[in-house]
DNA sequence: CATAGTACTTTATGAAGCTAGGTGTTTTTT
DNA sequence: AAAAAACACCTAGCTTCATAAAGTACTATG
């Protein structure tokens, strides 16, 4: 059976699907606490079957911090790269919370349309 | 506290998580019979909170025929306009199958990332 | 001392949704 | 009967975003 899959088409749509998602699930992942680029690829690769590429996270997170749903702060570490740790902000939250309802509304209709026929 | 929203981030943000979402749904909607674009643009707006435009549907049909995803056919009507109506190949079957494990084991995550914390 | 890993940045490319236009027919409203 | 709205399709140009691929620079490891 799995011969006839186009992987390239596979390839080309999750990258798709993962427009918006991507934003999404980054806000959901700091609101529990600051995190940095970096760490956020290797959350994202342990909790999803997501791969991020580095290109993807950091103009993104530049995006997020232009609009004002998180801000970030340089972190000088004893040891090692400084890391630049991003937080949401109280607009973060209210913004993440109007998405987190149209994903949820979204996913009933996508239930109730697997489920009809 | 809704003054606070940035809807035209909302929007632009709703715009971008369509993307590879609307062939998935698509897809999921022609399991159960063909149809024709025009019917499927009506057929999202009543079963999700999801507008369709229809430069954006027409091309999309389009893409899944060149992959072979779907086929279409003129259908005369006996009164109105003609429809070119859809319908899923076993390609299509094969590939929404792949797409449907995606979309549900990334629904998992998120669900685990939204519970922790 | 070279290599792999950490950590951030930027440029160029490609894909897809959307606006705004188009065609032509049918139905409804005025 | 004429005008407006709905039906049904199509396309060009715009914008946004994920990605690959490059770069910078530091740290740990063998």
């Amino acid at each position: 059976m799995n011969e006839e899959i186009n992987l390239y088409f596979i390839t080309k749509w999750k990258s798709q699907f993962k427009k918006g998602l991507l934003e999404y699930i980054i806000l959901l992942l700091l609101r529990s606490r600051p995190c940095y680029g970096y760490e956020l690829i290797s959350e994202m690769n342990q909790f999803t079957s997501l791969e991020i590429a580095e290109g993807t996270i950091y103009p993104l997170l530049n995006r997020l911090k232009k609009e004002k749903l998180v801000t970030s702060e340089w972190a000088e570490m004893d040891t090692g790269i400084p890391r630049k740790y991003y937080k949401l902000t109280e607009e973060g939250t209210a913004h993440l919370k109007v998405m987190r309802e149209y994903v949820d509304s979204l996913n009933l209709s996508i239930e109730r349309i697997k489920e009809s026929v």
